[in-house]
DNA sequence: TACATAATGTTATATTATAACAATTTTAAT
DNA sequence: ATTAAAATTGTTATAATATAACATTATGTA
């Protein structure tokens, strides 16, 4: 489970708006949706999203600037992500498979770096899509 | 190795950039460095990354929005990649290890989608970092 | 209380990327 | 060589994403 973190206003009520979504959300759409609610500047959403990401509740997905909310219920923060992207309907799915982060997170390449994060992006079409 | 396409005037004085940097290099820094050469517009070196991206000779290094020349001989296309990524100096380098590239083109998950591509970031500190 | 830290609000601006359209060059088939 | 299609280029404008800087307010904690 998450450490609990008690989220401010700001933090809260953008959470609530990208845990609520089907989809990862681009911080102007946050924006757009949050207006009513008195968050009125981008930086109010990028101050949350940033505090958001940093505590684990919510990944980035970098290849589409978008935010999603953290799916995997075992992990604290997001130190270890991978994704799968429909390319057709973009759906976006954590993927949360021990034997990958295992192999993920003991990698080691030659050069020698030491690693301490990661981020794995699959691209295709999910299976609603292959049959279309 | 590639195979080999005649690039165009454009594509070529920004893989040329590009190729010869230590890093790697965001689109308006291109942009900059190839003014005196007449390219004069975002559109021109956006349209160039493009095209280089698509036939694999550099790679887009997606948490840094920055554009990297391919380093790995053996691949044709940019359909999968790794790369490791020092937080401290961002140095960035391309992984080629077949271990990890045979492990994620083989990854099934179950949800059963169909993975024609990845992106692997790991992020870290490099040797040179490390003893810092 | 009072100090430090974190979060907020606000304006302005920087950075990254694409739309739309016209013109030119290249390719490949005749 | 001719020509039609496809790719590339040039250009202006604008959209989309993200941060700087600074003043203020709220929260945690000694």
């Amino acid at each position: 489970m998450h450490k609990e973190h008690n989220l401010t206003k700001n933090q809260q009520i953008i959470f609530d708006i990208i845990d609520r979504s089907p989809e990862p959300l681009k911080a102007y759409s946050i924006l757009f949706n949050v207006q009513k609610k008195g968050i009125k500047a981008p930086l109010q959403v990028y101050r949350a999203l940033d505090k958001l990401v940093e505590i684990g509740k919510i990944h980035k997905i970098e290849s589409r600037n978008a935010f999603i909310a953290c799916q995997n219920s075992s992990c604290q923060v997001s130190k270890a992500t991978a994704f799968s992207i429909c390319e057709s309907c973009e759906k976006v799915t954590e993927i949360n498979n021990s034997s990958l982060s295992k192999y993920l997170s003991n990698f080691k390449d030659k050069a020698g770096m030491k690693y301490s994060k990661y981020n794995l992006e699959f691209f295709g079409l999910c299976k609603k899509c292959i049959t279309k």
